[in-house]
DNA sequence: CCAACCCCCTGAACGC
DNA sequence: TGCGTTCAGGGGGTTG
């Protein structure tokens, strides 16, 4: 489940080996994959194009071009960007190839077929909603500050108002837990409930536990290719995510299971309140 | 403004 | 063994 450690783990992977690359052809085998343009449309645009930077905003990861436009993609749940030479057989579920210069193809693949790409030119973010995200967890606008003037007055769990993009961009079901358990808040608090010190701890989790899981993520291109891309091994260092009903690693205490806003949560009676 | 729901999709885990 | 059901969840959408 790509969240921002992740993204951010397939960017520096990318970044370096993809910038230079030109775009011979690019092959929509799974064309409602492509939420925007039209697939014909993206075809055409990206064949000729070169690879001038490999960026992250939130989740999605931005592909840079020397025409200036972007090819946007998010992973969602299950997605997938590989890129492996031409003669090495395609994963299953690979909906998106861009054949490249130098014998290469970026892959897309994507078992449950979630996520998207889009080719956007400037001024269009609002295609994607990459113009509604929050800051980034690193940038120093995401303060205590922020953060309650934002959610102070929401009855909301503060569990949800972590997972909203809008407040925050990056955070996903994973690492909120994770950073919550850190903070020592329970995740169904309402948002309003918290006091100034529980804002403080908060503001300063969210970098300190992304920055954690993206050192722990760090993989070199050898490691990524051998895995086809797939293995975050983010797992060894949860806290609290999957152990539901294990002891709490600090205290003992049960972490227990409920489910907020849809979402499976897991979190420690004894040390989050 | 917000809550509660549905939908997309596949594979793993589980119950009988 | 094999079939059916449930669950996993990011994000967009609808309805009340």
């Amino acid at each position: 489940m790509p969240e921002l450690p992740e993204v951010e783990t397939v960017r520096r992977v990318l970044s370096p080996q993809l910038c230079g690359l030109t775009v011979e052809e690019a092959v929509t085998g799974r064309p409602e994959v492509i939420a925007y343009p039209a697939a014909d449309e993206f075809r055409s645009r990206m064949a000729g194009r070169t690879v001038t930077a490999v960026d992250r905003r939130g989740k999605f990861l931005i592909i840079r071009l020397d025409s200036g436009e972007r090819a946007v993609v998010h992973l969602r749940m299950t997605g997938c960007l590989l890129l492996a030479p031409a003669e090495l057989p395609p994963e299953k579920h690979t909906h998106v190839v861009l054949r490249l210069s130098g014998g290469r193809e970026l892959r897309f693949s994507d078992m449950r077929r979630f996520g998207r790409l889009w080719l956007l030119r400037e001024g269009e973010d609002g295609v994607c909603g990459l113009d509604a995200l929050g800051p980034e967890p690193f940038d120093a606008g995401l303060s205590a500050g922020y953060l309650s003037a934002r959610l102070g007055s929401s009855r909301r769990a503060v569990k949800e108002c972590l997972l909203d993009q809008s407040v925050v961009a990056g955070i996903g079901n994973i690492y909120g837990d994770e950073i919550l358990f850190a903070a020592g808040i329970a995740p169904d608090r309402p948002a309003r409930s918290l006091e100034r010190e529980e804002w403080e701890r908060l503001a300063s989790m969210i970098p300190d536990r992304l920055a954690y899981f993206i050192e722990k993520n760090a993989i070199t291109l050898q490691e990524y290719l051998e895995t086809r891309g797939r293995d975050y091994r983010n797992t060894p260092f949860l806290q609290v995510y999957g152990h539901g009903g294990e002891p709490c690693p600090v205290c003992g205490a049960e972490l227990r299971r409920v489910v907020i806003g849809g979402r499976g949560s897991v979190f420690c009676p004894q040390c989050q309140h």
